[in-house]
DNA sequence: AATTACGTATCATATAAAGGTACATGAGAC
DNA sequence: GTCTCATGTACCTTTATATGATACGTAATT
């Protein structure tokens, strides 16, 4: 099954936004993720919807983020997304009368439920504030490792 | 994408078998299970190989369980099916090089895990014997259920 | 008016699970 | 020994769906 990247790729793409200054367009964003313009679209539209990015035409347009990054959670992102399927397993459903096929929906079922909340609930801890400053932890430690590198090669 | 239904459909043919006296066909599983005879070898492979079931040829042969339902735990069915994906949610990886995707990819990756281990422990926790106690007491309550009907009819 | 950029419909492509067919191999029945 | 049954597995097709790609209408700026 062919996995849904929306969301990684919806947060990499905001994060670069971060660093940016003024509106980022469809094609800037199709060019920082490799991906097209029409695809960055759609893909923002829900965010747009929520109000956490706006999307402005003609010259000078593109999309700007809305709100403070420590005001958004991985949770909220996942929501504007429209909440994607999370699991790659599923019940099957060709016996719906069975009892059998009752009895493993719902011990699985449950599993998934509680797998769903975990997950759901750690995503709604870590903001996109937090993603961005651990983005500049690594930039300052790439940098040191770079120095150390050169000071090494000298 | 397409889910994965393997693990609720081998669950299903389990604890069917567990109900039928002597070997059972893949051509008898894969009429229970609306499936056909190769797809039901190639699921049970896995488990064959485990030696929780053992598959014998010719007349007389067929599928039969070789340990108790109660040793047996979903995890374990889970892992005999070579441990499938489990989310459907993946990161991008155009971009191997980039820290923001790192960031982005370490904090998914991370809630992932934690997701992934908390099914997988809840999974642990589940024998087959406790699915198929869970469908015996839904028969139970069913043939209460057509008692009940049968004498409001009358 | 021309250019830029989004909004969105439509179609193509890629991927992986599952469906299906075929045939070789091994085991019991006669 | 031969026939029939059933698995083991290779191979191809089908189906579902995320994503890629193109196109064109609409709105905003120059």
């Amino acid at each position: 099954m062919r996995r849904d990247t929306r969301l990684s790729g919806v947060l990499h793409v905001l994060l670069h936004m971060a660093e940016m200054d003024g509106p980022v367009t469809s094609e800037t964003m199709a060019i920082i993720m490799r991906s097209n313009p029409a695809t960055m679209r759609r893909t923002m539209a829900g965010l747009r919807k929520a109000g956490f990015v706006k999307s402005d035409k003609g010259h000078g347009g593109g999309w700007s983020i809305e709100r403070p990054l420590s005001e958004v959670t991985l949770r909220d992102i996942y929501t504007w997304l429209d909440s994607p399927e999370l699991f790659a397993m599923g019940n099957r459903t060709d016996a719906p009368g069975c009892l059998v096929e009752e009895a493993v929906n719902a011990a699985l079922g449950s599993a998934y439920d509680e797998a769903r909340t975990v997950l759901l609930d750690r995503f709604a801890t870590v903001t996109l504030a937090q993603l961005s400053d651990d983005f500049h932890r690594r930039m300052g430690a790439h940098a040191e490792a770079v120095d150390q590198e050169i000071t090494h090669d000298i």
